[in-house]
RNA sequence: GGGCGUGUGCCCGAGUGGCUAAAGGGGAUGGGCUGUAAACCCAUUGGCGUAUGCCUACACAGGUUCGAAUCCUGUCGCGCCCA
């Protein structure tokens, strides 16, 4: 590699993180010329992965792209214990299939990000070396680490603060995390900003390992679609690699105005100088750019065709005054109980078929003309008329295509 | 182990005896508007064949009262302090 390229590489590298721990010390590991050992960690605690776990993986696959060895460790381990706390209620303790299910999902998942080849991805499990520690195994990596310096970790002092419960095996979080990039002799570490602290701890624990501390990389966390917080499954603001083109295109449409810079910079390739033109109230059109940043997201895990047939199905029913129907409307069969002559009460139909919570909602939901048939608003709940194939509406966005008993 | 607190609807959080199905906020849903499912504005947000009615609900179990989320007792959970 000619010194200009490795420059551009390195550059390209230190891109985009929050922080790394420390720029020079990358530098000076690839300018060694060894092939780094780039680890990045994922407890299989949901069956999906996000758009937000794809920031980090997408800097992973930079890694595997300037010829270093992708690590992924599967968190097998912490997550068949689970965090009993987490950031508000309990998870749900996993099984061992669960986890092993989860982790074949997540990793056929990250594969639209990363190179999945051998040569270029080795992924482990962290049970290969958490399970057989011993009780003082445990100990001693236990005495690496003060309570204060623990306790220094901002989520801890916040709940600390706040006067919210910690628990002990929390504490040990860490320091497991830590412990893989010594069972793996990381090189790199990456994840967002959130695993800094976990990440640096890495470092002690292989200094005291007598291995050369990992750099640590840090990417900037996802906020979620509600704009606030960051993307997460628990919060529902997220979007899933694995949702359907339509399910992408109406969620980043949903997206508030102030995230498309950050989803352009951290989603797509797409480069400074058009996203600074894009988001240019002056030169672009929120809406367009919106939908712009749509297709290249949708692009990336499904196709470019799959991406412009979402957004003509988004402009035909949502654009303008809306009104066209979308691609796949699910069909429901109607309850042959609730049909008398032909007709049938809406606020059954609504309940049986749209899945209304309860007949008050339904009611509510007429009252309020959100309800219609074949695009007609229910103006009451006097029985109507219906028939196989006829539109059942709810709100702007779902559809339902009834079918009648036979 | 002891003391003091605390436990409210999806979440947060008011509420110390009737006017409380329970303020307010968030979220969610519907509508308006629009450049989109952004922003903003309005409305709705326990259930019931629709009712000046009934049922369920303020950790749980009892009790006091004509009447309790509100008072008392016990249980459980959580927090803080002391040991």
């Amino acid at each position: 590699m000619s010194h200009a390229s490795q420059s551009e590489t390195i550059a390209q590298l230190l891109g985009g993180a929050d922080k790394t721990y420390s720029p020079k010390e990358l530098t000076d590991r690839i300018a060694s010329g060894k092939r780094l050992r780039v680890k990045l960690g994922m407890d299989p605690t949901a069956p999906d992965l996000t758009l937000g776990h794809t920031v980090v993986l997408g800097k992973l696959r930079q890694f595997q792209d300037a010829g270093h060895q992708a690590v992924l460790i599967i968190g097998d381990y912490t997550a068949m214990i689970g965090d009993p706390t987490g950031r508000s209620k309990a998870r749900p303790v996993l099984t061992r299939s669960q986890v092993e299910a989860n982790a074949q999902t997540y990793l056929d998942q990250a594969g639209k990000v990363l190179d999945l080849s051998p040569d270029k991805l080795e992924v482990r499990h962290n049970s290969e070396w958490l399970t057989p520690m011993s009780f003082s195994d445990v100990i001693k990596l236990m005495s690496q680490m003060t309570v204060a310096r623990m306790l220094e970790r901002d989520t801890f002092a916040k709940r600390q603060s706040e006067g919210k419960e910690i628990y002990l095996h929390e504490l040990l979080y860490p320091l497991m995390q830590a412990h893989d990039s010594v069972a793996v002799k990381a090189d790199v570490e990456l994840g967002g900003t959130d695993q800094t602290f976990n990440n640096l701890c890495g470092r002690d624990l292989q200094r005291n390992a007598g291995q050369p501390p990992q750099i640590v990389m840090v990417m900037p966390l996802l906020v979620g679609t509600d704009g606030v917080e960051k993307m997460s499954k628990s919060l529902g603001n997220y979007i899933a690699v694995t949702d359907t083109p339509s399910d992408m295109f109406g969620k980043v449409m949903r997206i508030p105005d102030e995230l498309m810079r950050s989803y352009f910079e951290l989603l797509t390739q797409t480069p400074e100088a058009e996203i600074a033109s894009l988001t240019d109230l002056g030169q672009s059109n929120p809406r367009d750019t919106k939908e712009l940043l749509a297709k290249r997201i949708i692009a990336q895990y499904h196709t470019g065709a799959a991406a412009d047939a979402a957004a003509a199905e988004f402009r035909r029913v949502h654009g303008g005054k809306g009104g066209g129907l979308p691609d796949d409307i699910p069909e429901v069969a109607v309850e042959r109980a609730t049909v008398h002559e032909g007709k049938v009460s809406p606020v059954d139909l609504l309940v049986d078929c749209l899945g209304e919570q309860s007949r008050g909602a339904a009611r509510r939901l007429i009252k309020e003309r959100g309800a219609r048939l074949n695009g007609e608003i229910i103006s009451d709940e006097a029985p109507i008329a219906i028939k196989t194939g006829d539109v059942l509406q709810r709100g702007k966005r779902k559809f339902v295509r009834l079918v009648m008993p036979s």
